[in-house]
DNA sequence: TTGTAAGCGTTATCAA
DNA sequence: TTGATAACGCTTACAA
């Protein structure tokens, strides 16, 4: 035997020593029902003792079609984005899609640049991040010959499907929870400004204006990647710029805790001095001390639910609503408490 | 236009539009170096218009290999692989490889699956984690037609290339810093027990022992998937089965986030009461208040040199030395400080 | 430098 | 239920 470049096992060496033809193979492996019980047992021998196992560009080929589902985010290090991964590979795993996964890294033409390529492949479905894709991008994705999710977002003009929260409200949320809870003289602190954070940016501004009480010298921003390093640095900037803040809505928890930190390292005190909130209600954010009030969303459930869906609609199963909303949720903790009421976790 | 299935676009195609070849389009594409200037021109002119992509399914099929790099990692939602992880894909995303990457969920039999699966596609290059796999699995790799990389670990026979540290001597180092600073009654929190974890126990147990410092009831361990969150239960069973503890060994950041914010509910005073060193200096250890005392390691670093080490190897340069020990460092903070000492970040 | 022919391993299609 | 044949889009090998 040459253990080095050992022949490849194919679909005729299987029927060969099946004693049938290929077809009948190639049938037994994908369409098990148009074959008999008898012939499909045999088969199946064969291919264990010969260790077969099919040639998936073959069958892409032959087929021109293929068992991928496409997954384009933005980032991989983003927590968030790895729990919406997760759900994804979990639908995945029980099934016999395959998922391949890309990472656009916050650029809409190497968005666009991955999704011509993975079209290219056939992919069964494609599952794309939020809905600020370019016009180009755009055109391509409602042209193609696949089920699409759009996830991460909500807007009026779905690809296909879509399933996310929207951003705007559920900053607004957060804003409003902590005028309602006293506060009056609202920071805020962002980073990594993607379409998302900046519909966050905008909640923020328009109901504090509302409430009359938004100061821009209390907005601090970075365009960097964001992380509690950043969180740490802008709330440092904010301390200094503007000390009478007394509440900070953070535009994710990796900023919150970074913040929250920064307080605790200058004897700033939370929330008596200073006020929390954080965005996306990471693990992390409940059991800090002082817990972090923060904005819950379904990143994992996402996942999940985008590949369901997806899953199902390939099959030819067309879901009720291909628009979801998986809404949100302000979560109260002690880093918004306010010194007259008890918090909870 | 039948928009619906427009006709997919071929290299015969372009050959026709272009007035040359099938082969001499194929040519262009993979061997430029054998086609005239001008002829390559004309077939790129022609490429635009037509906005033909290869189709590598096709490609796969005829050259028998791919440009594929499989990539498997026990875990993607765990911070220390997405960062591995972005190492690889920073390198890969500037190469003309592709990136595959599957999730063997802490499974070795799992692992079995995928290794199968990814080989069968001929792939030009595998990175696998660690260096405890099934024997079958060691097997099939060891035969395997592709260059290899193992990362996370270091062992004595790689099945070809390597690059990690020693889990053991990096959580003896964190050990003896703990003695060193003078603490005694030291206590261990470890979770999600996979076979790295396990050397970093070990070797835990080994120096508090040499040191006669090994109490085994201050050894607090849960099989559960690490987590802020199990680190302050972990934490607080620990201070209430031993309250005497002085010191304890997480064996993660995440567990050390979460025994810091336990102290702190608890009102128990870090490091004075108790002092805390994590493991893998996480972004946010060196920003907590008290700063967390850890051990660096260099997470990105090892996907992009693993990266570089395969690309390099696949096109024919060996690297100097096929197993590369990335090293750690202990990093020395307000988490550990002794009282009778200033502490550094 | 360019072209011709054969074939990669599978599935679609039609026929038996 | 099973089989023969022609693709699928590309590359290898050889020839010109």
């Amino acid at each position: 035997m040459d253990l080095g470049k050992r022949k490849t096992i194919t679909i005729s060496d299987v029927a060969r020593e099946a004693g049938v033809s290929l077809m009948t193979v190639s049938r037994a492996l994908s369409q098990p029902e148009r074959v008999s019980a008898k012939t499909i047992e045999k088969i199946n021998l064969v291919i264990d003792r010969l260790g077969f196992v099919p040639n998936p560009n073959a069958r892409a080929l032959a087929a021109g079609r293929t068992n991928v589902i496409g997954v384009l985010v933005p980032s991989i290090s983003n927590n968030v984005f790895a729990e919406v991964l997760r759900g994804i590979y979990d639908v995945a795993d029980g099934s016999n899609f395959q998922v391949q996964f890309a990472n656009t890294r916050y650029s809409p033409d190497e968005e666009e640049r991955i999704v011509r390529t993975f079209l290219n492949q056939k992919p069964a479905g494609m599952i794309v991040s939020g809905i600020n894709q370019t016009g180009r991008t755009a055109a391509i994705l409602r042209e193609a010959n696949c089920r699409i999710v759009q996830i991460m977002d909500l807007g009026d003009d779905p690809f296909d499907m879509m399933i996310g929260f929207s951003h705007y409200e559920a900053a607004k949320a957060a804003t409003l929870h902590l005028i309602e809870s006293g506060f009056s003289r609202l920071g805020l602190l962002a980073a990594r400004l993607d379409p998302r954070t900046e519909k966050r940016i905008a909640a923020f501004k328009d109901t504090a204006r509302s409430a009359g009480l938004l100061d821009e010298a209390k907005i601090i921003t970075s365009p960097r990647t964001t992380s509690v390093r950043i969180g740490s640095m802008l709330a440092g900037e904010l301390l200094e710029k503007a000390p009478d803040t007394d509440a900070v809505l953070c535009i994710n928890d990796d900023l919150a805790l970074g913040a929250l930190f920064e307080c605790q390292r200058r004897g700033v005190s939370v929330p008596e001095q200073i006020a929390i909130c954080g965005f996306n209600d990471m693990e992390f954010s409940a059991l800090a001390h002082p817990a972090l009030t923060s904005v819950r969303t379904y990143r994992e459930k996402m996942g999940t639910m985008a590949m369901q869906m997806l899953l199902s609609a390939i099959e030819g199963q067309e879901p009720e609503n291909p628009v979801v909303d998986l809404g949100f949720e302000v979560i109260e903790r002690e880093s918004t408490g306010s010194a007259r009421r008890s918090s909870s976790a």
